[in-house]
DNA sequence: CGGGACTGTCACGAGGCTGTAACGTGTTGC
DNA sequence: GCAACACGTTACAGCCTCGTGACAGTCCCG
């Protein structure tokens, strides 16, 4: 398993946990950023997007909470899963964690196997094969570095979410989804929306490829969802 | 919600448990499948394709893990998501479970609604098709993951009940189904339809084969029901 | 503060898909 | 030959899905 080389930034703000957790984390072979609080999280982050945050949820100052909200409002950080460290086991907190769009959530006081064993399975459920930077199909470009769509040398306008719906259909071509599967794939985890308003962005994009030509590489499959295909 | 008739199956040896396991997913819509131990679970999995295991830990014979490792290490059955349930919530089994590539696991005792939740969890990730599922007959091909049939290159309109049967019959060929057999795996189990409705959607898949010469597959076994078969 | 961009939801309507009945055609058994 | 039967085929009404435009709320930026 070449789970090595992933990245991991931990925000807590005790530092000697913080400790405990960089050795626990270096001994599973991850390389670990630390951060003492939000600011300085902010930076790191901006420095070098982690493959995973791992979040404490009680800090002073800003607090977790709304840092993940941060996180998972941006697009460009949108897609880093995020773990959750809750001092106490209280549903409520979870579900709001979750509902943010956290990708799981563990409780202090927590064994060290089940953390790695938890970060390892989120980070096995994050896309393997979905990191080309830069995709080409038949004249449409779509570049993951500068988030800009190009169709025929044209450049196309697309919103954040269109952008990223594009993108991820892109990076799996010739393959059905769900709109459940997009929403949890293109929104987050554990994020409610309804299942529709996937419908009203696949129009939003198509409108913004029709121009183009390249509206019909975005097909509806009656009764299951969607499926992006180069052959318009 | 076209969560219905989704196939998992319940591996577990206790046949108290398995009842109270059968019951609480019935009622959530879900059709179950038993397997009283490893042995029988490998007949059932080779019989059908469950959407999900639902796989005890501690097993007399053969232990859940050999069997999750067995399964994760078959490539047909690989994308198969598994729930691992724990007697206890054993940490290590726990943290050697999710390491090995289960999706998720329950530990005893668990609550119904919780343990509905993570599977509906589960299954909203999972791709439909799961790994190039593909099937070519005589130039006749069945894409599972894109959800599309094509004769000879060119694509055929199938309906998404009509996909379904043709996808159904083209992956257990020369073989006899009758419609109630066909009903259950097509439709689904616990949904009334007329079985005479299967011969009317034969029909429309045969209409739809026919400019291709390729109606002749699906054939008529007088008195008992419907065969695929290559032999045109 | 005001305007613009973006998002999520809803309501409406067109069209496709589905199940059933009814009728047609071939087959079997007497 | 003629019922009885099994299956083929067609027509159709109702339902469901999806496309589409509108709209209110939110966020950002000048």
């Amino acid at each position: 398993m070449s789970m090595a080389n992933k990245v991991i930034l931990v925000v807590e703000d005790e530092a000697s946990i913080r400790e405990m957790l960089r050795f626990a984390l270096q001994r599973a072979e991850f390389s670990v950023v630390e951060a003492g609080d939000v600011q300085a999280a902010r930076l790191k982050m901006a420095e070098r997007r982690p493959d995973l945050v791992l979040l404490d949820w009680m800090m002073p100052g800003v607090s977790g909470l709304e840092f993940a909200r941060e996180l998972k409002g941006n697009p460009t950080t949108r897609d880093v899963p995020i773990i959750m460290v809750t001092a106490r086991a209280e549903e409520e907190d979870r579900v709001r964690g979750l509902n943010l769009g956290c990708d799981d959530y563990v409780s202090k006081p927590f064994s060290f196997p089940e953390l790695i064993a938890r970060i390892n399975a989120v980070l096995r459920r994050t896309v393997p094969g979905g990191e080309e930077e830069r995709m080409a199909i038949n004249g449409l470009e779509v570049d993951a570095a500068s988030q800009r769509v190009t169709a025929k040398g044209q450049p196309v306008r697309l919103g954040p979410t269109e952008y990223k719906l594009l993108h991820f259909f892109a990076s799996h071509p010739e393959r059905v989804y769900t709109r459940e599967q997009v929403l949890d794939r293109v929104w987050g985890h554990n994020v409610y929306v309804e299942e529709r308003t996937v419908d009203v962005h696949i129009r939003r994009l198509r409108k913004a490829l029709e121009p183009f030509g390249y509206d019909g590489m975005i097909q509806t499959v009656r009764g299951t969802g969607y499926r992006f295909s180069e052959k318009i």
